[in-house]
DNA sequence: CGATCCGTTGAATTACGTCAATAGACGTGG
DNA sequence: CCACGTCTATTGACGTAATTCAACGGATCG
């Protein structure tokens, strides 16, 4: 742990609402409070490695990390991004089934193992948020894994530049998106092939093609702008009809 | 309801000590023995549909179902095999986020949605089984994944074949494989490409292919008897090191 | 100013998909 | 029991999307 980590109070912590904490009491947050401890660490920084222990559960704070495989051979597969609020940890193993790694400089909220383990069975209100989110996680990567099954590389990654634009919106409580918005890429073009499936070169051809047909801008290297939300959701497959993309 | 289910009493169910309600102590199996309800249905009845209400929960006392999505254009993708013990509802929605589709007769123990939410809130032996299992389901989404996103289709195949080994042998409360196994497949061609994101001629001409490099036989179409479980799962990128398939 | 890293682009290859014909299973009715 | 239709699986020929291999270009940093 670094010695300049901000102390950050619950009161006032940015994930507040929508982290493991969010349907916590006052008192419920104190005691939290006394059982948590901050962490920042820099880009690239192993926060877990699959089976291996871990002796720390954390809520990311701020920052961006992934969660992959790496099988022997090489080839990776990320099954997680993980952004403000979500969960780090394998509550129930005590070893991490993937790696995490961040994607930039991050600051976790971290509680001990066991201390955690023990909240958890005392208190609902801890449980009963945990059960949302994953539950909430376990949607997600089903969600994923039709991306990842049957889309193409173009759907692949338009699919993934809306799932991108709406976390990061809700992440600032925005509503849904739509017209024009700058996406944030927290990872290189190797880290999006890992994570849509897809090799570094048919990542680039793919935003290529989707510049060259007018439906993004790609001021930096770092940033995306959609130009048409709808338009970009309707080449992720999503006729407008409700169904999620991711 | 069909008129001849069978009764089952919680103390001789089949999926007693794997299912949702493991951790119950017997006051709590009396109270559950209350609320419950069977019902058997045929091959193919849709059990929930993507978006649409869902009346009850239910655990999977017999047979097999499928979780899956279909886009506009008729491409699907199965995000999900259900057997016995598996759960089948979406706690903390009214809605289904996927379809799920009798693979073949099913016998499902069903709870009414209100009075399930209700137990799930009263009884922690419940809440904390449902954790663990909805844990559990989402590390195996994940390495479904993984599976989805880097693997040839060979390998696909290969950890399809395991994965499905496996869980038969541990719902018979058996040891992991080894050697020679036969497999029950409980869906045709077309539903395994749906669950490996490939087409059905591709699965056909990898299960020849794995047949005449002698690692399987297919005595039917609907059984197929690994050779060598080991080698098998060298196939699926398993080098023996302990990484999971799936 | 050169070295290194990351991204882009092009050309060749390949794994899988598509289209089409055939072959077995299975059920039904004669 | 056999003839027939239907449905599913297999196999072959061909097409294509994505990978692989390779060269190049533009940042960033010493």
């Amino acid at each position: 742990m670094t010695a300049h980590d901000p102390v950050i109070a619950c009161g006032n912590c940015p994930i507040r609402h929508n982290a493991i904490c969010a349907e916590c009491e006052s008192d419920e947050l104190s005691m939290l409070e006394r059982a948590k401890s901050y962490k920042t660490v820099p880009v690239g920084t192993p926060l877990a490695r699959a089976g291996e222990p871990l002796s720390h559960f954390s809520s990311l704070v701020k920052g961006c990390a992934a969660m992959s495989r790496t099988l022997e051979d090489g080839r990776r597969q990320t099954v997680g991004l993980l952004l403000p609020s979500d969960f780090i940890g394998r509550p129930g193993r005590a070893t991490s089934p993937f790696d995490v790694t961040a994607l930039s400089e991050v600051t976790l909220c971290r509680f001990e193992r066991t201390a955690f383990e023990r909240i958890v069975r005392d208190t609902p209100h801890v449980a009963s948020r945990l059960l949302t989110m994953t539950l909430d996680e376990l949607d997600a990567a089903r969600d994923w894994a039709v991306v990842l099954g049957r889309m193409t590389a173009r759907e692949k990654l338009a699919a993934f530049l809306l799932n991108l634009a709406q976390r990061q919106r809700s992440v600032r409580g925005m509503a849904r998106p739509s017209g024009k918005i700058l996406v944030a890429l927290p990872m290189s073009r190797e880290q999006m092939g890992d994570h849509l499936g897809l090799t570094i070169e048919t990542i680039s051809r793919q935003i290529t093609a989707l510049r060259k047909d007018g439906l993004i801008e790609v001021p930096s290297r770092q940033d995306i702008r959609i130009l048409d939300y709808d338009a970009l959701a309707f080449e992720a497959g999503d006729d407008g009809d409700g169904a999620p993309i991711a």
